[in-house]
DNA sequence: TCTGGGGTCCTAGGACCC
DNA sequence: TCTGGGGTCCTAGGACCC
């Protein structure tokens, strides 16, 4: 058996962990730039606020009740997420981190007898210690688990365990879960299986696994298979090293001007190159993009895109910013109203494999000497306290953050970055 | 006026090899 | 008039996840 531990309303959760008053009232967190909803308290759903509400659709139910907004405060959620990550390691030996609020954990070995108590006691421990409640399903196979832990939410909430240990109420719960709702099931494969006449996930644990190949896809097939119980995509404990690492942001405001969108692009690579020093790798290659926004209906649209190799495989800042610039150059056009920037780092690999240029005759050492103590200086004293001249001082590009709430649990630091 | 950001895997088609 | 068969690698786009 394996199970699904995942937070409810995550984000809203860890606003009201740090604000008792928050207790009952409907809350909504924003996506960057407080541009639509990306979480909701249980309050805020009855109210009839949609996942991915743009924020001026909410003004008129903001009017009527009292909805405390805040905007994404991604340093706060991150370190709750690696608390109750703490946690969880004391209750299984095999867990695969899967997302920012969620979980699989192996559950075998256990006395089936037990298996209740025991996966009930985490749940409600998990709740208490990080003061973020959880809810969780088990089942024989990663899809089973998930629908366990949707009906752990709704038909369970009181409880907030749900385990499909029988066949009964394997079918009992499929029969009650819509395709949409299956886990790698979305939008367009499930107006396509109701199109053939299967709407509930027991419908599709009936088809023929080949069948959902040949009509579909391999992973269509594989859920057919975990649907019917048998196990097909397996716990991955070991997290992977990342092939794509990309930053990409929309301005505060519209930006027409080449100097501000440099400084910006500049900013988001710092970040990806930080990133990809943490999983020390190296970058061959990257791409570069820059939009305007796509939703205006009278300004003219661009959304220009290259990609640029490294003479050799890097993960130093100061050169990955110099080929930043030049890509950007040679796709910014003066005339266009530009919404966001955008950067990826391409061809990822190990930093020891690396390829060397023999042609190319670059210091690595000194090169790498420097990174390290830029990285180290940021660490102790707060992010970019060191930078590259090219990331500037301006802040004409920096998204909207109007309703940040504390950084409550991480360092001094960061706390006085946002004052 | 105002609509997020960061990922993965799979597939089809083109370009190339012998 | 009639022109093979078996591969690999790369890329773009689609679908999905949170």
């Amino acid at each position: 058996m394996l199970g699904i531990i995942d937070c409810n309303n995550f984000f809203a959760s860890c606003e009201r962990c740090f604000d008792p008053s928050l207790l009952g009232k409907p809350i909504v967190v924003y996506s960057n730039n407080d541009g639509c909803v990306i979480a909701r308290s249980e309050e805020a759903k009855a109210l009839g606020i949609r996942m991915g509400m743009p924020a001026f659709e909410l003004k008129d139910i903001v009017k009527e009740h009292p909805v405390r907004m805040f905007s994404s405060n991604y340093t706060l959620y991150g370190d709750m997420s690696r608390r109750i990550k703490h946690m969880i390691n004391q209750f299984s030996p095999r867990v695969e981190d899967y997302s920012i609020d969620e979980s699989f954990i192996d559950l075998s070995g256990l006395d089936l007898i037990n298996l209740f108590d025991y996966v009930k006691n985490m749940r409600d421990k998990i709740t208490q210690d990080s003061g973020i409640p959880v809810s969780i399903g088990v089942a024989s196979t990663k899809t089973l688990a998930k629908i366990a832990n949707r009906f752990s939410k709704k038909q369970f909430r009181a409880v907030g365990v749900f385990i499909i240990d029988t066949e009964s109420t394997r079918i009992e719960a499929l029969k009650a879960t819509k395709v949409e709702d299956i886990w790698m099931v979305g939008r367009r494969i499930s107006s396509k299986l109701n199109a053939k006449g299967i709407f509930t996930a027991f419908d599709l644990s009936n088809v023929s696994p080949s069948w959902a190949r040949t009509n579909f896809s391999v992973v269509l097939e594989k859920t057919v298979y975990e649907l019917q119980g048998r196990l097909c995509i397996p716990l991955e404990e070991k997290s992977k090293n990342k092939q794509h690492i990309a930053s990409q942001k929309s301005f505060g405001s519209l930006q027409t001007e080449l100097e501000p969108i440099a400084e910006a692009l500049a900013n988001y690579t710092a970040r990806v190159a930080e990133k990809l020093r943490q999983q020390q790798s190296v970058a061959g290659g990257i791409e570069i993009w820059l939009g305007t926004n796509n939703f205006s209906k009278t300004d003219k649209q661009y959304f220009p895109k290259i990609s640029t190799r490294c003479d050799i495989p890097t993960d130093f800042t100061p050169y990955l910013i110099k080929l930043a610039m030049e890509a950007l150059k040679s796709i910014y056009k003066t005339g266009f109203k530009y919404k966001r920037v955008g950067i990826m780092l391409i061809d990822i690999r190990g930093k020891c494999d690396g390829t060397l240029n023999m042609f190319h005759s670059v210091n690595r050492d000194k090169q790498d000497k420097l990174i390290y103590q830029l990285d180290r200086i940021n660490m102790i004293n707060g992010r970019d306290t060191l930078k590259s001249a090219q990331q500037g001082f301006s802040s004409s590009w920096k998204m909207k953050q109007n309703h940040l709430s504390r950084k409550y649990t991480t360092k001094l630091s960061d706390i006085i970055q946002i004052s």
